[in-house]
DNA sequence: TGAGAACATGAGCAATCCTCACATTTGCAA
DNA sequence: TTGCAAATGTGAGGATTGCTCATGTTCTCA
């Protein structure tokens, strides 16, 4: 009924946070939740989480979630914003400064090495990333935040080839983004070995196209 | 209780029908009740799909869906199964000739715009598709196939470089297919224009790295 | 033709997300 | 300090929905 939150588009989508917290109290409760879901999450999965679990575990009664969180959902998204943010940061310092192919090998590896590493090391962002990727809504976000991520590589293509076609350009670094999270999301979901493998190919067939089109 | 249905591993799967129709009356009603979870679907997506609504527009009792499919994933898979056995079929006829860098070529891309047309036309494969991405023993179901079909482009790679490594080749056939895939379903959910383009980008990328490694 | 297997039914059980009416705490102006 | 509005907290219960099971019907085949 009331309005006042950001409405943007008439679609379905990801209701804003109720409410959002303004004392320390209630900032300190939104934590606990948070560490909750993310503790079941990684022990059960997303979907198996049952919000009356996330309650008890964070300490708060059910209705305390809802104050802040207007569905499940939003709070598998606040995780998963929480992840996107780092993740931005860190991709952002490691192409800042790349002016030459090497350079740009050199950072491209490392950061899918990271990439990898992280989604190896915690169970969270894949349960949360493979969450969203079933939801309409929240793939739709998820896909914003990669091509702001892209945005990056596309700085980076810019300077390599400033005479290139810049729509091309765009498209090129986006598809690579997206394969790159599409491989790493593969390569958990096998045996380590052959992961590790598969990672190791992605990046030579990235590079290929990156450098030498 | 009753271990009758095959039990392969441990782990969670999906269950096997509960029962097979072996009257002519009962396997039209399974068709009907495909049918309608097909039509569902389609129309609201796998997640909205409700099994009353299922046995409803089929014309049966909640009861009889339970009778030939255990559960709720269970039939979207079987409605998976049905495209995945057209797929396997067409991709080994479009592989199985080539022979040449050119034939591969032409083979690849073909298969491409086919998978890509086949996603834009056909809302309930998208949409069951995304569904077992987010589910663990459904996503297992599909990499099984995906690998299958990796298979084909494996015995093409080592027709045109017989003395490359094998597990190399294993690697990057079954990295590529699944890239491919990656790239349809990314194409499909952004605008057509731009959908076409990522295509495209792709079959380069790939096709780069299958021939000129 | 009759017995047993296959098939069909749908009320209702159980699980779970989320609401809402009401209680408590906090910030702050008088 | 006091009083009050806004912020915060509560949890029983409404509503939805996947799925079961006791019971009835139809089919097959000796």
């Amino acid at each position: 009924m009331d309005d006042t939150a950001a409405s943007a588009s008439p679609q379905e989508q990801i209701a804003a946070p109720r409410r959002s917290p303004s004392q320390q109290r209630s900032r300190e409760r939104v934590e606990r939740m948070l560490a909750a879901a993310s503790a079941l999450i990684a022990e059960q999965g997303s979907d198996a989480m049952r919000m009356g679990e996330v309650a008890e575990k964070a300490g708060v009664s059910i209705g305390s979630l809802y104050q802040f969180f207007p569905d499940k959902r939003a709070m598998v998204w606040a995780l998963a914003e929480r992840y996107s943010a780092e993740s931005q940061a860190c991709i952002s310092a490691a192409l800042k400064d790349v002016s030459d192919a090497e350079g740009l090998k050199q950072a491209f590896s490392e950061l899918l090495d990271i990439y990898y590493g992280l989604f190896l090391a915690e169970p969270v962002i894949r349960d949360v990333w493979s969450g969203t990727q079933a939801d309409k809504a929240l793939r739709a976000l998820e896909l914003a935040d990669s091509r702001a991520n892209a945005e990056f590589l596309v700085a980076v293509l810019k300077r390599l080839r400033p005479d290139a076609d810049p729509v091309e350009l765009e498209t090129t670094a986006f598809l690579v983004w997206q394969m790159g999270e599409a491989a790493v999301r593969l390569a958990i979901s096998v045996e380590r070995e052959e992961g590790d493998r598969l990672v190791a190919a992605y990046k030579s067939m990235a590079l290929r196209e990156l450098l030498a089109e």
